[in-house]
DNA sequence: GCGACAG
DNA sequence: ATCTTGTCGC
């Protein structure tokens, strides 16, 4: 049994429970996971990061001369059930580093449409008609003679699986005293792939500056929704210990990203949450998943997140239009917590001050030279 | 037209 | 997330 896997069933913590109880005794965060250390090690999350455009390459030799996949279709070989990559293939595929052997050119839009190409729509048309595809004068390709037969070590369902490792982890407890400070950690990247991690940490009641920390790295994973924790998380975490280190972690940690407001509840404020055995807020500025009633959050300023029957996150709308952000638990604390934290830690901004001074940092630090 | 939708 | 001109408001 994993850490991770301890205190799920109700058996494991009521062992001399002779007759099954019909409802839960305690609340559901007491019988969680009570973990103080990571399910996954920093240098094991960096090892779990595939080389994406490795497997994409990998998969591309393996569609046959005269046939034809789809963007969406190369997404569910790299064992992402949803397809949420294909918007991600497009843009790699479109602007890849191209050789004269490579077949790109075989992969097309779901609904016949050519798509993008790396040498231009027009060699697009002519590689796949040499090679015997239909294409019409629309510009339509002949889907029959479609490929998805595709031999893959599905490196997407493995991040998924290692997502769902770390969220086993996840504990929604009270936080044990009011927090005195709150820390926040935000991302920009650079135009040549480096990654500028700011962290910021706040008095909770002035909402003074008590610390600010950086770190650069480059980045080895790309923005796919739903797998957001392995392009930015890496740095975070790095970024997190290194704070840590220097006794400046505070009490409750602002993540520019979802926590269990997730289709797996595994976002990226979970993963960090789990990885540091601490309090994690996720906050995100538009809707990942789930539904908000939106009369409620008109007429109120605020209403739940709900996902298949389930609340996994709170909308607060400030002042209506596009105010909004979606608060959910990432560790340690929560919804209640997590909601009630974040609207103390609103300022003049949209975002809760720490995320707010995290993110003006990542900024600062783009322009300013590498380390 | 419908579904997707974090960064 | 990034790429960008002009435009509106304080």
């Amino acid at each position: 049994m994993t850490r991770g896997e301890r205190g799920q069933g109700r058996g494991e913590c009521w062992p001399f429970t002779l007759s099954p109880i019909p409802y839960p005794l305690v609340p559901n965060w007491f019988r969680r996971v009570n973990t103080t250390l990571p399910v996954l090690s920093l240098s094991e999350l960096q090892a779990a990061i595939p080389d994406l455009p490795a497997e994409v390459r990998g998969l591309l030799v393996q569609i046959p001369p005269g046939q034809v996949t789809t963007y969406g279709d190369l997404a569910r070989a790299l064992g992402d059930d949803k397809a949420r990559a294909a918007r991600w293939l497009g843009d790699f595929l479109a602007h890849h580093e191209h050789s004269a052997d490579c077949v790109c050119y075989r992969v097309v839009r779901a609904n016949g449409e050519i798509g993008l190409s790396v040498e231009g729509p027009e060699q697009k048309v002519r590689h796949l008609k040499a090679e015997g595809v239909t294409v019409d004068d629309l510009g339509r390709v002949d889907l029959s003679q479609r490929f998805t037969d595709f031999q893959s070590s599905r490196p997407l369902s493995q991040l998924k699986e290692n997502q769902l490792r770390l969220a086993s982890a996840f504990c929604e407890e009270p936080l044990s005293a009011a927090p005195r400070t709150l820390g926040a950690v935000d991302v920009a990247y650079t135009a040549d792939g480096i990654a500028c991690a700011a962290y910021v940490a706040l008095d909770a009641s002035s909402l003074e500056i008590v610390t600010e920390q950086a770190l650069k790295r480059p980045v080895a994973f790309p923005y796919i929704p739903g797998y957001l924790t392995w392009r930015e998380l890496p740095v975070i975490l790095e970024l997190c210990e290194q704070v840590r280190q220097s006794g400046q972690l505070a009490d409750v940690i602002f993540c520019d990203g979802n926590g269990r407001l997730h289709p797996w509840r595994a976002g990226i404020a979970v993963c960090l949450g789990a990885m540091l055995a601490h309090p994690v807020i996720g906050v995100g500025k538009s809707l990942l998943c789930g539904k908000v009633n939106q009369s409620e959050l008109q007429s109120t300023g605020e209403a739940a997140v709900i996902d298949s029957g389930e609340t996994i996150g709170h909308a607060l709308g400030q002042s209506g239009a596009s105010m909004t952000i979606y608060v959910s638990a990432g560790n340690r604390i929560t919804l209640p917590e997590a909601v009630e934290l974040s609207r103390q830690a609103i300022q003049t901004h949209r975002l809760p001050e720490p995320i707010f001074l995290a993110d003006r940092l990542t900024k600062r630090l783009k322009q300013s030279p590498p380390t």
